[in-house]
DNA sequence: GGGGTAAAGTGGGAAAAAGTGGATAACTAG
DNA sequence: CTAGTTATCCACTTTTTCCCACTTTACCCC
């Protein structure tokens, strides 16, 4: 179960590699080859997961009835262009060219790393999105947070 | 669990790394090493919170199924900007450029401390935040602080 | 109150680590 | 077989980290 955190600020370059920054790489695991799964994100960006990560959610995923046509979509959507991939000896990683389409990426990326992993977002899409406070954020901070002692009623 | 109390003004020296007032270390900790995570705050300033307290917050995100969109979103809201960092021997702490400019910090800053977590503004944005208050803080006051429980005869 | 001492705060340099770009070799698909 | 893509390696640049030393402030005792 990892916790990760961080936000990095990368480039990607030409033949579309990036580096995965040292004080990330420090929180995934100590050994030597570093195994990834990328995929697309809900929103325009990108989703990486450390193989572990990505086994235990596919796994999960797998519990599914795809016999129901609901389950079967919803699995192919979690899916969308998963791609395994392995890092240098440099620790970069290369990203498919029809997922750094999807993400809208050029050069100038954001690495947003949270909970068991890592999104990858173009600069400017991540700016977009940082500066936007959600609907019903502080109603939602409340429930998470507050734990009730605030007295108002949130139903 | 924290009550810290103080207002500190301090400076940021060239390399982004802020000296925590001694008065300021000793309400966290006796021990050596002191880490802590900074994150985007809600205004245009930064949140400082010791590591215990940022892994208790976080402990209750983590609930949140971040296949709802609204709980992605109020996820990432929260984490955006999240950095773990530790002080060096001198007790400092060095803020990623990121999280310098998103807070609009030149080299003069205020460290406020509260409950359990500290806030870092710029000098110049705490002193508008600061100024403005007295405006509307009666009222503010009336509101949060008298809440119903004396009655509300107090108008 | 003043001098001395200790603690707090500041600045900067150098070694080490991280990041970047590119060359070349290997591989794969058409 | 060839063209395009991917893997491996190497070398250079930049950034970060760690350490040391100096300045300033606070505090205590005479």
């Amino acid at each position: 179960m990892y916790q990760l955190t961080g936000e990095y600020e990368c480039k990607i370059d030409a033949k579309g590699r990036i580096k995965l920054p040292a004080s990330l790489i420090r929180q995934i695991s100590t050994e030597g080859a570093y195994d990834f799964t990328v995929n697309r994100g809900f929103e325009n960006h990108l989703m990486l997961y450390p193989r572990d990560v990505w086994e235990r959610k596919t796994k999960e995923l797998s519990q599914l009835n795809i016999y129901i046509k609901k389950n079967r979509e919803a699995v192919r959507y979690f899916y969308r262009g998963a791609t395994k991939i392995t890092s240098d000896a440099s620790e970069r990683i290369l990203i498919p060219k029809s997922l750094i389409e999807y993400a809208g990426i050029k050069k100038e990326i954001v690495l947003f790393a949270y909970q068991e992993q890592v999104e990858i977002w173009s600069r400017k899409a991540y700016e977009e999105v940082i500066v936007q406070e959600p609907d019903n954020f502080s109603s939602l901070a409340e429930e998470v947070f507050g734990g009730g002692t605030h007295g108002t009623d949130h139903e």
